[in-house]
DNA sequence: TTGTACGCGTTATCAA
DNA sequence: TTGATAACGCGTACAA
């Protein structure tokens, strides 16, 4: 910056004006030190600037390590949107992972209270916690994505998973089914907890017995969806009254169950209805095409943003803590009638 | 720190010490020190570290904006080996996308110039380069991963592309397919121009003209490979002389391709068989199951990370500029011997 | 083994 | 509108 200004024939100070705060400085030097630091190659410190000003640009993502590229697709497209409304207010994304070990709870704490970053958006249920330290008092803006962590006093962005599966479990009855398979992933987790819920909502309304639901899967996370499916085909075939509509919570074990299944002879849609959850492009193109509750991921991601863009600002932190953006249903060829 | 000093009974540098450099000072102030920093909830601030020792901790990955969550799902595994394999050695990752605008090449600059990042890695065949300052001579270590970038003089991490679509190709001729439908991705792009090569190759070995092959696709980007091979159904509909094998650059194009297909009437293998690249897991539950040539991620995350780090520790900079990680054959049955 | 003192590259305050 | 200067929190010579 010292041989920018000597170049410019300015002070450092004005050089620094210049470059961080255009509005605040003439016109004509502005542009001589615009030039002058073009001609140099050169570009502000930005380690410099944030101990200076006491403030980091960088946003980190916490992951949870066990889900990661489990949820069926859906992260990539989160860290895409997410990472794209950061950059536009300014800000980059940093990864971090959040396994079950305190290493890693460790590892984000400090990036926490190192002064790394400036707020987190988080995936996971668990806030770290080690030492007396703790993410939730470390004064950091804190959004939660995918689950609802509002309990906790943190601003989340949700799908409306129960009503979803609901209104799709409401839509199987309607259309004669009265047995069905659930899938689970991680059992007790808030998904599982929302989805299931929503199952027995709508058998609940309907006047019919929560014992009309079998519950498969549960054991493995979420990185095993493939897994899931395999195995609850498995158990499909000892049972002996057999459903006759399927609801995953996750499209990858639709499809490994609708595969396995498929082997056994039994036809979708005509002996078993399935429907699942996510909304991966690839459904589209399975046999049959799968109907799949699409998450609105983009439109989660950026509006975790806006929320803890807010709150950096202190733009006033909005009242509501919990964001919801609504699902969609895909309905494919999977779903049909029972047959009579 | 001057806080631990004081509680400690020791002066600011010792107490630095005992945190950056536990080896130069005594176990028993050690101890307290610790104790101190503890009792105070105290972390180092990261960026007066770094400016102070003028490193920053973080590597950057550079993702081509268009293939973000296209190439078939690999995206999220190479970020999950790299982050992995970096957290290991005390960095953090930090996401950066380059589009084809000047907005995210000047962003990278910034990035890169501005001390905020101590290496990258490259996914883009691009080197970001605006107003004379450009990426390759801003003194960072620089990683290319998938693609072959050791002619820019980069330390490149790639898979044997041109030789696996060779072997497939081989063995494809070797079951009696005569007539070949190329499913390509983004047309020159180096995935292409190997894989397509590969190809040519194998009919050359074989004696066989290259005109037994047609192309299709390569207008779209990886972003779009369901769509690429949706529109490749089509094409593959005007065909007076049909192909009996297809080979297709990703598993997206692939699935929707036998989706489209198989809807025609015609049957895999029996009319067609079918051979991809990436090895998605889905593949393995697609009906039929699909043959993919599986892309060694997370050891070409690994190698990436090994390579940039020596890179940054001045270790000796291996001579070895292109370092090749074999993918490996998924045999299934979408591929079979041609009808006669 | 520990303490003193300086400087890393910025920005903010204040005075001109 | 610009310039001089102090301070952000740390690591590292160098001296003790």
């Amino acid at each position: 910056m010292a041989d920018v200004a000597r170049l410019a024939g300015v002070a450092i100070s004005t050089v620094s004006r210049a470059l961080a705060n255009p509005g605040r400085v003439n016109e004509k030097t502005r542009a001589k030190i615009n030039a002058a630091a073009r001609q140099l190659g050169y570009t502000p410190n930005a380690m410099a600037r944030g101990l200076r000003v006491g403030k980091s640009n960088i946003i980190m993502i916490i992951l949870p390590g066990s889900l990661y590229y489990g949820a069926s697709q859906v992260i990539p497209q989160v860290l895409q949107s997410i990472n794209k409304s950061l950059i536009q207010g300014g800000y980059n994304l940093m990864i971090a992972n959040l396994d079950r070990d305190e290493v890693s709870e460790r590892h984000i704490l400090d990036l926490a209270f190192g002064g790394s970053v400036r707020g987190a958006i988080i995936l996971s249920s668990k806030l770290p916690e080690v030492d007396g330290r703790s993410l939730a008092n470390s004064g950091l803006p804190i959004v939660s994505m995918l689950l609802d962590m509002s309990d906790a006093g943190l601003q989340s962005v949700v799908t409306n998973d129960r009503e979803a599966v609901r209104d799709v479990t409401a839509e199987l009855i309607r259309l004669g089914h009265r047995r069905f398979f659930y899938l689970a992933g991680p059992e007790g987790n808030y998904h599982d907890v929302e989805r299931y819920g929503g199952v027995l909502e709508a058998l609940d309304a309907a006047g019919l017995s929560e014992d009309l639901v079998h519950r498969s899967g549960g054991h493995l996370d979420y990185q095993h969806g493939f897994d899931i499916g395999v195995q609850a085909a498995d158990d499909f075939a000892e049972l002996t009254e057999k459903p006759t509509a399927v609801i995953a919570t996750s499209d990858d074990m639709a499809i490994s169950f609708v595969s396995r299944i498929q082997r056994t002879g039994l036809s979708i849609p005509g002996d078993l209805s399935v429907v699942s959850f996510d909304g991966s492009p690839v459904c589209e193109f399975c046999s049959p095409p799968l109907s799949t509750i699409k998450q609105p991921v983009e439109e989660m991601g950026r509006a975790a943003v806006d929320l803890l863009l807010d709150a950096i600002d202190q733009r006033q932190t909005t009242a509501t803590v919990r964001t919801v953006i609504r699902s969609s249903l895909i309905l494919r060829e999977s779903v049909g009638s029972p047959k009579s």
